[in-house]
DNA sequence: GAGCACTGC
């Protein structure tokens, strides 16, 4: 392991920090409290990688206001700095925050900084994330979701209790992330002592540092680099680029496999379909040789609980194990035991096409970001090999990161965050990565559309200030805004809770148990569409009692439904005792709760074409019915609206509920005028 | 006839 000096760096110097590492062998680190893990938890700590720069990370930001804290995952920084910076008496000047992009790493972290700290969590140490909260009077170091500082925001702008925040794993550039680094950077205008932390993996820090700077003003950021640790990881490429990847993937397994020592082998991919491709080629190798002692095993976001468990469990002496993954393995779920990682070099990005409000699946070259953190699931536990499925040249020219988040995506919801907190001109809010300006015009029209904004653009009362507030989408908050007028809203609730959760649809591996799950979820079909039948998975579950043997029974994914109940839960006292909107249930009346759902999604209509295919009402654009919409195998509806528009081999209509023509003019006089419905 | 992954009092 190469020892390092760490130096001060100006924002102006960045050369000097370009590469900590040979290029051949991404630094990841392994999760250092292993190697440690018989010693208490005081010598554990003094022996983190990031001890040694304990008094520069002070020294630093006595002098600067921005400190750009430069290291993998690994260093310990999430844990330590905020302890370093408590120790050195930081929080007598408010308290230390450091904000998490997931709820689980906030939890996680807030707890074992607490037993370091030999107290328990709530004390000194605290979080927020939605639902749970451990706080007290004494706390002094918040860990929370970026989420929740947003929040913070709307009732505090200046951010008056905090001292510090320290903003994690800031180069993965989600949302809110990007959000909360824009007003960071209006606030440290205005509060010259309050001080950030920005937490960024290497291929990120001059883009930070160049953010966090303006025109005339002497530095106000600094560069820290903190070496990580990690196992020796020995990194391969191809000579010649290949064909078709998936069968490049299985032919890797199976001479790594013929070849190398033990050890399990983890392979990205980029979708359930690819997966499920090489699994059966794989399984055609193993059963056309000799060999037995390979376990494959798949792993994706639509499995079950019950099939994802799987890819935990140590194989039998002897046997190999090889997950074949989607981008599931690359941020959110760790497999213990791996050494091998091969890495196809795409991902699939959903991006949103502000001509058709679509948002389109695409398939696209991976990041270096992304190759290196993919590349660093080997090596955790011993020097580990990577193969990946590209050559080196093609390697040296992807693009350093994929495009942040905030450029990609539909934008309703971060104009109305910004407008409430009172960021009149978005077109001038400066972000760290400014979203295309036809995107933002996108939602400042559909905004218009839900009189959620006037015509001057300034949040309407009571619609904008309630759409802001609550925290999901804003057409399913003008949704159960209408809801709550038409004597519906706890079964609006409930379909918004059951949305916001991912699919509760199971997806097993086996064909027969595809056949299974098709006739399973039949049992839960309506006519008026998918939102209904939506609230019939839901009152089912419930009438049985919220068992996990249901789930199994119907192919239902049981951590998606339980945690859609927690949320329902949450949004009915929420839509109750904070914003006053009566909760009643029409009891039945499904026409009505069409007609909400239609009071939301107006802008989002499509009718039947005379010659069988579906329209666009505004533009004419063909849609198509997603095979996995219940109405995809039902007689044809006249008139629908739909929740969200996917491109993939066609434009798709995805949640989508039969209405009739007439609500439109009812529900949305001022979008409809009688004549431009057609027939 | 087709489904990357997260997340918000």
């Amino acid at each position: 392991m190469a020892t390092f000096k760490p130096k001060f760096l100006k924002p102006d110097t960045d050369d000097a920090i370009a590469d900590t590492g040979g290029d051949t062998e991404p630094q990841s680190s392994a999760f250092v409290f292993n190697a440690n893990h018989n010693l208490g938890l005081v010598e554990q700590r003094e022996r983190l990688p990031i001890r040694q720069y304990r008094d520069q990370i002070l020294y630093c930001l006595e002098n600067y206001q921005v400190l750009i804290l430069v290291g993998e995952t690994g260093s310990g920084k999430s844990t330590q700095v905020p302890q370093y910076l408590y120790e050195f008496g930081w929080h007598t000047k408010g308290m230390i925050g450091i904000t998490e992009p997931r709820r689980v790493s906030t939890v996680t972290l807030a707890n074992r900084v607490a037993q370091e700290r030999g107290e328990l969590v709530g004390d000194t140490v605290g979080y927020v994330v939605r639902f749970l909260e451990r706080m007290s009077n004494e706390t002094q170091i918040k860990f929370m979701t970026e989420g929740i500082l947003l929040r913070e925001l709307l009732a505090d702008p200046l951010l008056t209790q905090y001292g510090v925040i320290i903003v994690d794993e800031a180069h993965e550039r989600n949302m809110l992330t990007d959000m909360v680094l824009g007003l960071l950077k209006k606030i440290l205008r205005k509060r010259s002592n309050l001080k950030i932390i920005i937490s960024s993996a290497t291929i990120d820090a001059s883009f930070f540092s160049e953010f966090f700077s303006w025109p005339g003003s002497k530095d106000i950021s600094v560069k820290l680099s903190i070496e990580g640790r990690m196992h020796a990881v020995n990194h391969y490429y191809l000579n010649e680029p290949c064909a078709d990847y998936v069968r490049e993937t299985v032919e890797t397994v199976w001479k790594l496999h013929q070849k190398e020592p033990p050890g399990d082998i983890l392979a990205f991919l980029t979708g359930q379909e690819e997966v499920l491709e090489a699994l059966d080629l794989l399984r055609e190798y193993i059963a056309s040789s000799e060999l037995n002692n390979l376990k494959v095993l798949p792993m994706y976001g639509s499995m079950s609980s019950n099939d994802q468990l799987a890819v935990f469990f140590t194989p039998a002496k002897g046997v190999r194990k090889v997950v074949l993954a989607t981008n599931v393995a690359e941020t959110s779920i760790t497999i213990p035991g791996i050494v091998y990682v091969i890495d196809c070099g795409y991902v699939k990005v959903k991006w949103y096409n502000p001509d058709t409000c679509s948002d389109s699946l695409v398939v696209v070259p991976v990041s270096k970001a992304s190759a290196v953190q993919r590349a660093g699931r080997a090596g955790r536990m011993r020097p580990g090999k990577v193969y990946s499925l590209y050559t080196k040249q093609d390697y040296e020219a992807l693009e350093p990161r994929q495009p942040p988040e905030l450029r990609r995506s539909e934008l309703c919801g971060a104009v109305l965050q910004l407008k409430a907190l009172g960021i009149s001109n978005i077109l001038r809010f400066d972000f760290p990565s400014p979203p295309p300006a036809k995107n933002l015009l996108s939602a400042l029209e559909t905004l218009y559309a839900l009189d959620a904004i006037d015509e001057q653009g300034q949040l309407t009362k009571p619609v904008g200030y309630l759409l802001a507030e609550l925290p999901f989408s804003a057409m399913l908050s003008k949704m159960l805004f209408v809801s709550g007028k038409l004597g519906c809203a706890e079964e609006i609730i409930t379909i918004i809770a059951m949305l916001q959760v991912q699919s509760v649809f199971s997806n097993p591996v086996s064909a027969v148990a595809q056949q299974g799950a098709r006739i399973a979820h039949r049992h839960f079909e309506v006519a008026e569409g998918d939102l209904i039948t939506l609230l019939n998975v839901h009152s089912a579950f419930v009438e049985d009692g919220m068992t996990k043997e249901f789930c199994g029974q119907y192919y239902l994914i049981y951590r998606h439904l339980k945690r859609a109940c927690e949320l329902r839960e949450q949004l009915l006292t929420l839509a109750r005792k904070k914003y006053g909107i009566p909760i009643f249930s029409c009891k039945g009346d499904v026409e009505m709760v069409c007609k909400c759902i239609t009071a939301g999604f107006f802008t989002q209509v499509a009718y039947l074409h005379h010659s069988g295919v579906y329209r666009q009402i505004s533009s004419s654009t063909e849609l198509s019915v997603h095979p996995t919409s219940t109405l995809y195998t039902l007689p044809q509806a006249q008139y629908v609206v739909y929740g969200e528009l996917l491109q993939t081999t066609k434009l798709f209509m995805n949640q989508v509920t039969v209405i009739k023509k007439e609500w439109l003019t009812e529900l949305a006089p001022h979008y409809y005028q009688q004549t431009t419905v057609r027939d």
